[in-house]
RNA sequence: GGGUCGGUGCCCGAGAGGCUAAAGGGGAUGGGCUGUAAACCCAUUGGCGUAAGCCUACGUUGGUUCGAAUCCAACCCGGCCCA
């Protein structure tokens, strides 16, 4: 904790965008150091998904970061501006979620956040924003629009975008940065930390914080975590996410499906691993990428479960696609045993959701019971117990006989 | 409020009465090559049916026609222009 600032600093500094700004950074905490006092970290949280991804753990490791240096993060929950129903994004039929599901949402995210914040109550610390945000009157309201103009608003380049395209903008999203300032102000944060895709709206607080008299907040931007797809933001939407509570061997399988290039990328964001020893990891001449990928895929795995478990995982991957045999856990299905079509024993054991589509695995054969290829998906076969069938390199599914 | 243009499959986008389950991309999936990397090549991409075929689908609801994504009407939603 005694460390020095300029150590502090460094720790702080590693993987981000910007720090809004660094000179202050360096004034609180050295203030804070001084006399002994945490400095409030904010993050808000979006409660209308519970489950979180790597992509928010970016986040979370700078805030366990903050927190490992003695310093309390506090967590909004913003239950007020879901219930609104936040349109700014693509989606815009977001359903409007109720207390309870908020509730249990958050508690969900809890739990798997848990797994990289420190949760004790010394240095966590819980909120709801409709705690203040739903006292406030219209009056107050209004004064708050007051703090800022047309033109600074538009200055966001969601907006921006989206005015020069002709999407729609809805009136009250302009109220979206101002309330979010103003839990800045209803927290006394000192700190706020967000992703590069918050960096108005946290901005925003500052000048809310100003405009009610407080001490203003440093901004920290953390890069936005690139896709399993490679191109687009890591989200639930677009499937192409790692989940934090993902099986080991889901999780490893899918970091070993990255892209060379986004090594590096991950291992800054989601490993502590030194920045020269990465430079060397990601410098084919000196490591084999494929070696670099399973030590990538082991360190996140071992964050999230153990050491054990990413081992296992990166031997179930060697076995499974390296030496493409048949993986040690697979799904079983209880069937009785009738002759049926694979047509109808795929779907069975769920390895197809449509007709149409095990006819279509089979004419491409992608289809193998016990090993032997099957090109026509009205033969008829009588399951045995053990039997195992196998659809494309990795959805297996083995039968045990009902009686 | 007036004018005008538009709403097509997961997404973008063509189609302007039958040849349309609907061109072409993108994405996704399967196969090949590999390191479940990239690049590249091939294939598939509404549901049910062994099949013939049937059903559902071009904003919504009605209508005209032997036949409509395509024509007409009303309505809903949006862009742009005018007030």
């Amino acid at each position: 904790m005694a460390e020095k600032i300029t150590e502090q600093l460094k720790i702080l500094k590693r993987g981000t965008v910007e720090v809004f700004t660094e000179a202050e950074l360096a004034e609180k905490l050295t203030e804070a150091q001084k006399v002994g006092r945490q400095l409030r970290i904010k993050l808000g949280l979006d409660p209308t998904s519970p489950d979180i991804h790597l992509g928010h753990t970016v986040v979370l490791r700078k805030m366990r970061q903050f927190q490992d240096l003695g310093h309390k993060a506090v967590l909004i929950i913003g239950d007020y501006t879901a219930r609104v129903g936040d349109p700014s994004g693509q989606n815009s039929t977001r359903p409007i979620l109720s207390p309870e599901q908020i509730k249990q949402n958050a508690e969900t995210y809890f739990a798997q956040a848990g797994k990289i914040l420190d949760t004790s109550s010394k240095k966590l610390e819980v909120c709801y924003n409709s705690e203040w945000l739903a006292e406030l009157t219209l009056m107050e309201v209004i004064q708050l629009a007051a703090k800022k103009t047309i033109a600074q608003m538009i200055q966001r380049d969601s907006f921006k975008l989206r005015l020069e395209k002709g999407i729609d903008v809805y009136t009250h999203e302009f109220l979206y940065p101002l309330m979010q300032g103003y839990d800045s102000v209803a927290i006394k944060s000192d700190v706020e930390l967000g992703g590069t895709d918050q960096t108005f709206n946290n901005l925003v607080g500052r000048d809310i914080q100003k405009a009610y008299g407080q001490p203003q907040q440093i901004v920290i931007t953390m890069p936005i975590l690139v896709g399993l797809d490679g191109t687009e933001k890591m989200s639930k939407s677009k499937g192409n996410y790692i989940g934090v509570t993902d099986e080991p061997n889901d999780m490893f399988g899918k970091v070993m499906s990255i892209s060379d290039e986004m090594m590096e990328n991950y291992f800054t964001l989601l490993t502590d691993l030194p920045a020269e020893r990465i430079a060397e990891l990601t410098d084919a001449s000196k490591t084999h990428p494929k070696e670099a990928k399973v030590l990538l895929g082991k360190t996140i795995v071992a964050q999230f479960y153990d050491e054990r478990a990413a081992d296992a995982a990166a031997a179930h991957f060697d076995q499974v696609f390296a030496q493409k045999q048949l993986p040690d856990d697979i799904p079983e299905f209880e069937l009785p045993a009738e002759p049926l079509s694979v047509k109808q024993l795929l779907l069975a054991c769920k390895l197809v959701s449509t007709g149409g589509e095990a006819k279509r695995m089979c004419a491409q054969s992608a289809v193998a019971i016990d090993g032997k290829k099957i090109t026509d998906p009205n033969v008829q076969i009588t399951p045995k117990s053990g039997m195992t069938l196998q659809v494309g390199k990795r959805k297996f599914a083995k039968i045990k006989l009902s009686n």
